[in-house]
DNA sequence: GGCTTGACTAATG
DNA sequence: TCATTAGCCAAGC
């Protein structure tokens, strides 16, 4: 299993991650595209597997269907869900409506220098 | 330095 | 809307 990264494309990852406001959603295609690399979606989600900071958003990152991830971890899957109710996104049967919450990066938010 | 893996996406039927 | 296929690329070993 991957260890700890905390730089390099994860803390761009996370970067990004944190710069999603609360009652928002965004794909992982959206993160690896505000990153620079929209063929990326993949290392997003990896990057948030070998998550361990409790201050990013992880939750706030879904799949393009609007359908949560989670490695087949339904716990997780299952508080992702509950967060982002409680910050007002709206689900439909098991899917967040994209429309309506899908969130557009502003470029420079993330960009630390 | 090369092969395998993977919280994905888009296209096709 | 669902199932299958192909592409893409960093990190880990």
């Amino acid at each position: 299993m991957p260890r700890v990264v905390t730089k390099g494309f994860h803390a761009r990852v996370y970067a990004v991650v944190h710069t999603v406001p609360a009652g928002f959603v965004t794909t992982y295609g959206d993160v690896a595209a505000a990153l620079g690399s929209p063929r990326v979606a993949r290392h997003v989600g990896w990057a948030l597997a070998a998550l361990e900071d409790e201050s990013v958003p992880w939750h706030r990152v879904i799949n393009a269907k609007g359908e949560i991830s989670g490695r087949g971890e339904l716990e997780r899957a299952d508080l992702q869900r509950t967060l982002l109710e409680l910050e007002g996104v709206v689900f439909r049967n098991h899917r967040v409506d994209l429309k309506a919450h899908r969130y557009r990066f502003v470029p420079g938010e993330a960009e630390e220098r």
